[in-house]
DNA sequence: AAAATAGTGTCTTTGAGACAGTATACT
DNA sequence: AGTATACTGTCTCAAAGACACTATTTT
């Protein structure tokens, strides 16, 4: 634990010496790490699981996509540093866990940290996952460097077997392939018993719209009467605004905004297949 | 990202200066932190959960209980640390997420760094979720502090509202509060959709034990009927090893050891209440 | 015998899945 | 008219919850 640094048979940190003799507690005797935040910022797009990739200006990984990211500051938390490299890399305000409106969904999602993760040194990261509604302008804000919205199943089927393009399909720098497999994995299992899909929609949006961000995230399809159902009878999940559309084409669509519900329950079934 | 460390706009650390000029990267150039691990180390005894705590001999919060944990070498990864210090506080062998028998259970619950966590220095915690069965010794190894197992729930409301006795309802030490509710809700949501709840039983178990547990880390009373029908039901869940036992009175109980399965499809549901 | 635990069976209700059919837009 | 999307309703089946009832032990 962290208020362990003063018991006295703890293994203590001496630089160059092992770990197996009891000191006292010295303030420098401890290894030092780098901490470091990642972000996996998904969104629907073109009906497919989109993620925001960089790609790198200088070794290691010159030239390959990455997750955004960067240090943690030292008088800033973990969640503050994520909440400011999203602003920085996309313009996005974030919008912690109990989401007030208008930002987008950002909740921890683990930590990584194998010794030779990065060859440089010793990081420790803490990845982060966003959600977020499609965005009008590409990737607005941040800085000069080359960043872009990527399918996610190309993404992480480059990252396993051999990349096929050298250049558009190789996998993610460091360990960002299993990062991005992990926050892909959290998204999909989430959305199943909360309410956290309507993070990938516009503040008012279509049963219709709803659905199809499940079936991009899933990679399924559903069908449309039995979602109808589900979705516009449980109790707090979606808000009637009195609006409609017909921008999907069609019969104009009820428009919904999300209720106070963040659990569904009984949740949505995903279907195995 | 870890990989940033290059980025020329990137804001980086240096000592007693601001984070607002790009310079270009140094290894020396970002902030150092001190990693620890911290453990949720759960377990069922006398119907109740209980958890592991280990009483602070040094200042801040001296004589206080926290969570048993500590640093991170710098040449170890997260896990093995957390598996590290399991073994040293309990004796216990962790047998990581997709574990192995006989080992108890072990993942990454969370990570926590705000900047004051621990007044000495910069310090982040990455925690982690142990579920074992009840020890015969208490806690049998490790080293001579004083640690036990108390009950989850009295620890948590000590955490809340103020101490009612100062000494043992005392709150924890740091945010070892709130790392334990974390640990408590990971705990409990998880045996719902995973067979988890067999990691707090011994390797052979009646159905009725089985059940016990759930209603320990519910705090819930459960059909025994309906209980019964459901996990026997369930394939690969249970796999009965032909012995019987009467160890809780009544009528000769089957004995059961833990399937194959891990995820368990439809859930055991968690009555409202 | 009484009490405790183990296990089976039955009925009811909830809800998911399949799918017929109607409503209202655009081309 | 043809087609796309939106929405309602109906049937069936799986499974959870609420029990009644039987079985086998200890006290």
């Amino acid at each position: 634990m962290s208020g362990e640094a003063g018991a006295v048979e703890r293994p203590v940190y001496r630089q160059g010496d092992d770990y197996d003799h009891a000191m006292p507690y010295d303030p420098s005797a401890f290894p030092p790490f780098a901490v470091t935040v990642d972000l996996v910022v998904l969104t629907v797009r073109k009906d497919a699981l989109c993620s925001l990739v960089v790609r790198r200006g200088e070794p290691p990984y010159q030239g390959r996509w990455a997750l955004p990211g960067g240090f943690v500051r030292d008088d800033e938390g973990l969640e503050a540093a994520a909440s400011r490299e999203l602003a920085e890399e996309t313009g996005l305000r974030s919008q912690a866990a109990e989401g007030h409106r208008g930002g987008a969904h950002l909740e921890q999602l683990a930590t990584y940290g194998a010794p030779q993760r990065d060859p440089r040194m010793r990081v420790v990261s803490v990845a982060y996952l966003v959600l977020a509604p499609d965005l009008p302008s590409p990737v607005a804000g941040g800085d000069a460097r080359s960043a872009r919205w990527a399918p996610s199943d190309a993404l992480l089927d480059a990252s396993e077997g051999l990349g096929r393009d050298a250049e558009q399909q190789a996998p993610l720098a460091f360990d960002h392939g299993q990062i991005l497999q992990d926050g892909v994995e959290r998204a999909r299992s989430k959305i199943e018993y909360s309410s956290l899909a309507t993070a990938f929609c516009p503040p008012e949006f279509t049963v219709g719209e709803l659905r199809r961000v499940y079936e991009a995230v899933w990679g399924v399809a559903l069908d449309p009467r039995n979602f109808h159902r589900k979705v516009t009878g449980t109790p707090g999940f979606l808000v009637p605004t009195g609006g409609t559309t017909t921008r999907q084409g069609g019969r104009p669509a009820q428009l919904f905004r999300t209720g106070e519900a963040t659990v569904l329950n009984p949740p949505m079934l995903r279907p195995e297949a």
